[in-house]
This record gives C-alpha cells, sequence and structure tokens, in this order.
RNA sequence: GCGCCUCUAGCUCAACGGCAGAGCAACGGACUCUUAAUCCGCAGGUUUCGGGUUCGAAUCCCGAGGGGCGCACCA
C-alpha cells in the first residue's frame, strides 16, 4: 500500500466552486488557492498536460496539471480510475470553459486496487450493485442522490414533528412478545437469561404505554423486523415513523397524513403533482376518503359491508377466487373481498376507512358500530403507506381481542397476536382516547425518488449470503 | 415457499452445436486545452458449479448455487 497521509486539509468543496466563480471566464485564471480532495474518476493524460476529474460529495471539479506548475506531474499523471487525491492549485477556467484546479500540490489519499467498472456503462449487474454497494455509489450517481434523499426525508420529517410539539423516543427492538403488529418475528437468544427475545414487529404497545406514562405526542423512527418474504417492495427489515397523539381521534390524523406527505414533497420536490413510475400521482390535498365497504361496493357493483349475511360473503370471496378459512368471520371476508376486488384497482392517494373490527386488534370501535373500528389506510401509488386508528383504550374489550387472536394462532395463524400482560396491566391506568399511526419510511421514500425497487432506497438491503 | 427468466474477462456485452471475442478499465508507449480525449502496443477466461448427450458443448439435457421478475405473505 501506497504511504498515505493522516489528514488533508480541504478549504473548497466542487459544487461550492461551481458557484463562487460563475462568472469566470474561459482561459481565465485566479490567484484563489484551494485544496480540493475526492474520487479520480476519469483520467486525460496528454503528454505534458494532463486532466482528472475528481469528486466529492458535492460534485465534480477537473484538476489541470501541466509538467510546469505539478509536483511530481510524471506520477499524476498516470493516476488511476478510483484513486483519492487531495490537490492544491488555483482556480481558473480553461481555453474551453472547464472550471479547473490548477494542480501546485497533490497528494494520493488512498489506491483504489480495484477497478469502477465500465466508465460509460458504470455497474449494471443488480447483484454487484446492492452487494457492493460502495462500488454502486460511485459508478451510480443516481444511487447515492436516492440515499440523500432518504435523509432528507427523515430529516424534514423529524423536524416537521417536533415543531408540531412531538417528541422522539426509542423503545426496545428486543421483545419478549412480538406485538403491534400481524407478523412473523425473527427470533434470538439472551444468554445470560436464558431466554429467547424477538426483534420487534412494530414499536406501537411500547410507545402507547408512554403515551399512558404522560408523554402525550410521541414517535420514533425506527428499524422493525419481519420474518417473511423478500420481494420488490418489501425487505425484512424495514423503517417505520410511528406516531401517536393523546386527546386526537383517527379522523385528526387524516389531515396529518396528507398534510405532511405533500409537505414533503412541496419542499424536497417543490411540488405535489409527481410521476411515479410513468403514472401521474396528485398528492394535493384533500385526499379522497372512502369507506372499505363503499370500494368493495364500488369495485363488484354488489352492495358488501361488514352486515352483509356471512354465507354471502364467503360465497363472493370463493368466487373472487380465494378458499375462505371456516373461522373466518364477515370482518376477515370483507376483508379479503377488499383485497381481492378494490385494491388492486386502486392507485392513490386515496384513505380507506372504517374497517373490519375482526381484523384490528388494536383499534378502537367505532362510534356508530362496533363491528367496525376507527381506522383508515392510506394507498398511495397502489400500495398501503400509512395504517392509522383510534386506539383501542378499553383494557377489557383489548384482552377480548387478543384472546380471539391467541385462539387463532392457536390454531394455526402463525402471524397472529398473543395476550401481552404487560401491556394489558398499562391500559389499565387508563389510556387517555388517542389517535396512532405508521408509515413505512422506504415506501415514502420509494414515491418521492420514483424508484420501484425498496433495494434502491436502501443502502445494504438483505440479500442471501453467497456461498 | 412456488413459477418463469438469467449467469461469458475487473465492468458492459458478442459468439447460440464447430478455434471463446469486442469496447471500456488495467498494464507499456506517443501526445501542451482534454471532456467517454485520441493513437500504437500488450495482457487478460475452470464461459457460476457438478453431472449427462455428442466426433465436438459457453451453446442441448438434468441437478445445485446466485440474481431478477411474478405469485403467495405483508408495510
Amino acid at each position: 500500500m501506497a504511504d498515505v497521509p493522516y489528514r488533508f486539509e480541504r478549504t473548497a468543496e466542487a459544487g461550492s466552486l461551481h458557484e463562487r466563480y460563475a462568472e469566470l471566464g474561459a482561459g481565465e485564471e485566479t490567484d484563489d488557492d484551494v485544496a480540493v480532495a475526492g474520487r479520480v474518476m476519469l483520467t486525460r493524460p496528454q503528454g505534458r498536460l494532463a486532466f482528472a476529474t475528481l469528486r466529492d460529495s458535492s460534485g465534480q471539479i477537473q484538476l489541470f496539471a501541466t509538467e510546469k506548475v505539478t509536483a511530481d506531474f510524471e506520477t499524476f499523471s498516470r493516476l488511476s480510475q478510483g484513486d483519492w487525491v487531495g490537490a492544491r492549485g488555483r482556480v481558473m477556467r480553461t481555453r474551453k470553459g472547464e472550471l479547473s484546479v490548477q494542480v501546485h500540490e497533490w497528494v494520493l489519499l488512498a489506491e483504489a486496487r480495484r477497478s469502477f467498472g465500465d466508465k460509460w456503462k458504470g455497474v449494471t449487474d443488480t447483484e454487484t450493485r446492492f452487494r457492493q454497494r460502495e462500488v454502486d455509489l460511485w459508478a451510480n450517481e443516481r444511487a447515492g442522490e436516492v440515499l440523500r434523499l432518504r435523509s432528507r426525508v427523515v430529516s424534514v420529517l423529524r423536524r416537521r414533528l417536533e415543531a408540531e410539539g412531538f417528541v422522539e423516543v426509542e423503545t426496545p427492538m428486543l421483545h419478549v412478545l412480538a406485538g403491534g403488529a400481524l407478523a412473523k418475528p425473527f427470533v434470538t437468544h439472551h444468554n445470560a437469561l436464558d431466554t429467547d427475545l424477538y426483534l420487534r414487529i412494530a414499536p406501537e404497545l411500547f410507545l402507547k404505554r408512554l403515551v399512558i406514562g404522560g408523554f402525550e405526542k410521541v414517535f420514533e423512527i425506527g428499524r422493525v423486523f419481519r420474518n417473511e418474504g423478500l420481494s420488490p417492495r418489501h425487505n425484512p427489515e424495514f423503517t417505520m415513523l410511528e406516531l401517536y397523539q393523546a386527546y386526537a381521534d383517527y379522523s385528526d390524523f387524516l389531515v396529518l397524513v396528507e398534510q405532511l406527505v405533500a409537505g414533503l414533497a412541496s419542499e424536497l420536490l417543490s411540488t405535489t403533482v409527481l410521476t411515479y413510475q410513468g403514472r401521474p400521482l396528485d398528492l394535493t390535498p384533500p385526499w379522497r376518503r372512502a369507506t372499505m365497504a363503499e370500494l368493495v361496493t364500488e369495485a363488484t357493483g354488489e352492495e358488501a359491508s361488514v352486515h352483509t349475511p356471512v354465507d354471502e360473503l364467503r360465497r363472493r370471496v370463493a368466487a373472487a377466487g380465494v378458499d375462505p378459512d371456516p373461522s373466518w368471520g364477515s370482518g376477515k371476508l370483507l376483508l379479503e373481498l377488499y383485497e381481492k376486488t378494490a385494491e388492486p384497482q386502486l392507485w392513490g392517494p386515496v384513505f380507506v376507512t372504517e374497517f373490519p373490527a375482526e381484523v384490528s386488534p388494536l383499534s378502537r370501535r367505532h362510534r356508530d358500530d362496533p363491528d367496525l373500528v376507527e381506522r383508515f389506510e392510506a394507498v398511495v401509488a397502489g400500495r398501503e403507506l400509512v395504517n392509522a386508528f383510534s386506539e383501542l383504550v378499553d383494557p377489557d374489550d383489548q384482552r377480548a381481542r387478543f384472546e380471539a387472536q391467541a385462539a387463532a394462532k392457536a390454531a394455526g395463524d402463525d402471524e397472529a397476536m398473543v395476550v401481552d400482560e404487560d401491556y394489558l396491566r398499562a391500559l389499565e391506568l387508563g389510556l387517555p382516547p388517542t389517535a396512532g399511526l405508521g408509515l413505512g419510511i422506504d415506501r415514502l421514500v420509494m414515491l418521492l425518488a420514483d424508484v420501484s425497487n425498496i433495494r434502491e432506497v436502501i443502502a445494504f438491503p438483505t440479500l442471501r449470503p453467497e456461498r
């Protein structure tokens, strides 16, 4: 390995140089001495002259070296694509008009022993791109742009929520019981306690315990883990925003969601009218609101609701191509019907409201109909982006719902919940009326970045290990 | 988990039953304003792996592995 320094005193970034010297004319040279650093993307040695394109995190700048003014010109002109260098010299613009740093002194900061792919086509092989993300990030500029957008999305979300008085908290990722969602958990083992622990599938129950503890407006942005298959829209670990607000109900969150998402789009993309994968997507509030029953009725042309006779619903579910389990009640049947008939046609943004109580074990019953709950999902670009509800506050009802879940689990549903006594004890201390929501950060970034594969928005997505 | 597609040099790709090739990168050389610089030269391979068919296999068949997409599950 070449001898490289321990630090380099950089005084300018590529991007800011272009702004600062926008007025500098072709062939003009300044007396301004700057020091830049980055990775050499391209070299164009030309005898007693040499050009190199240097990239740092702000952009690109050309290095201009000549035998006359550049120290160790001979070695400079032999730099390889991928080498990191620091260079000091005067800001100038070449006769052909390219803003450059005329290199007086320079130092190799790191040697690239491996290549960065074809200089025109880069690296397109998806496996290489995701297994060696560091290569991808240099070879494909867009890859880095998407991850930077992600960073800004999270940052803007935090800022907006904090401005609204929400407090960010961190709750456990290692759970004794995996609760708060319907999903298969990862299992791990704690040696000293000699007990199995589960990686969290949702922070929900802990966040509500904080509300019980007096945190009236809380949120958490964090990783959750679900032991499910991989797909272009599913990574086993993904990032969720969960948000809880005391004294509010789900209708407050309808407004909050459309404003949060539209606000994010206008702040980061300067518009609320997007194109996602070639299809127009207008995020401008207000978004359409429709109940699940309305959407099913609309899609099938037959009046349907949670009160439609069970046998009739079962018949329609079977007609839609799903084999109904005998244990399913009208709520589960309506949900199945919705997922098979209405949901595939939805593009959104649309709020799907009033879910069946049977499939919503943590949601509060609807004030007008005990078979429904006050819950909505926001479908945006054909995908569920947000799930929110008025929180179930009644400990007796919660126990009954947990027990129904436990029965389903005993009957073979390995995604069903179990009875969480810690949570029930907390509820018995009194949870005030509260609204809660969960939003998939990865999918939100996909939307704003207009990418179709979740792996694009995750720096190091899950892949099967190489053997 | 199931189905379909795919895997050739570091990268991007050809060759599709008959001698494994090109461009870029790398390496050596020429070149004082390049922009994917240009020109000359050189080198680079267990064609993912293991079997089979064939006079002959990167190519056809079977199996394994990786990846992609779809379905299932979900956010």
